[in-house]
DNA sequence: GTATTCGCTGAGTATGCGCTCAATGACAAT
DNA sequence: ATTGTCATTGAGCGCATACTCAGCGAATAC
């Protein structure tokens, strides 16, 4: 391959890696094009070289966080056969993704409708593949919803926590009881 | 009164009017002091005469709204003696204040730390008074942090649920149903 | 009736953003 | 060695926004 043809690849590479560095710690609307090229110590107008747009530059970021957030609930959805141990999974997952599932849950309202569109329907899916595995529990929707719901809740209120570490974290035991609770509960 | 400073007032009045009406309608961020002049039919500097600056304004409304939703609130509470009840009566009304509600959560996380934990911190007494209705309830944290934590939610998604009338309406009888269930469930 | 005050005006300023493009020079092709 | 290519550069453009200020004219003071 070319010096220069591989100079480029580095070069966009380098530009995408500051971007998501960038991205995940300050969000997806905070931060200027200026300042990832500052910081990938480009010219401004590279970064335009590489990615014609910012929001070309966003979209590649979040697809390919995407992309590896599907394939790790995918293992999940896999390995794990009922109910409990998936959650538990899966919150574990979050916490270590924490950063960038807080990202969605704070921005995602102010996404333009079509990207907004694709990440809930991502998460709609899993939140579906998650129903079927309770599909021996009368109520399923409510605890699916449970689980989905205070996770976006507490991962959005993540700063107002102020806690050292993962909210997740902090809080899964508490909705472990709780779904462990609605699913013995109802109907009784 | 003179009749200059009554003008005044007026126009202070009509100004912060139009500024609340737009801000409801379609959030603090959005909405541009141009654009809340011109609705007005005032010229633009005339909002800089009454609000120096646009965050005075934004902080007039947000006060404002949340007086307003302080005072209903303290109503609830007088009147509800038992949890359910009251959890009730306070989905009633963010169904009925529910484009306030919906644009606290979706834009919360934006707003300047200061103005946040003020919102934060009236949301935090509020959620005390409800816990404090719960007390012979073995796990009364469990319960409000459900109600608060999926309202939050629900009012999050608003958009992405595309609901004609209320979300919170739509999925009172849920929460409701999993909030008695909560009550009976735990420690059997 | 005259002078003064002051609410209001809107063109203009400062700032910051995404994005452009002529110029540059290292690399490739011959 | 010469010429052509193209990744990179960074000053600058266009636009949007919050905010300013000299000036106007109606209300007020005398």
């Amino acid at each position: 391959m070319n010096k220069r043809t591989k100079q480029k690849e580095l070069t966009k590479q380098n530009i995408f890696d500051t971007a998501m560095c960038l991205f995940l710690r300050r969000g997806f609307i905070e931060v200027t094009t200026a300042e990832i090229a500052k910081e990938a110590g480009v010219a401004h107008g590279t970064v335009f070289v590489h990615f014609p747009t910012r929001e070309d530059l966003v979209l590649a970021v979040i697809d390919s966080e995407l992309a590896t957030a599907q394939q790790r609930i995918d293992r999940l959805l896999n390995k794990s056969s009922d109910f409990l141990t998936l959650a538990s999974s899966y919150l574990d997952y979050l916490a270590e993704h924490e950063d960038f599932h807080a990202l969605l849950a704070r921005e995602l309202p102010f996404y333009k409708p079509e990207l907004r569109n694709r990440i809930i329907f991502r998460q709609a899916l899993i939140q579906m593949q998650f129903t079927d595995l309770l599909k021996e529990e009368p109520n399923a929707t409510y605890i699916a919803q449970y689980l989905f719901g205070m996770t976006h809740y507490y991962l959005s209120m993540r700063e107002a926590f102020s806690t050292e570490g993962s909210v997740i974290q902090r809080f899964k035991d508490s909705m472990m009881v709780t779904m462990k609770t609605m699913m013995g509960g109802f109907g009784q």
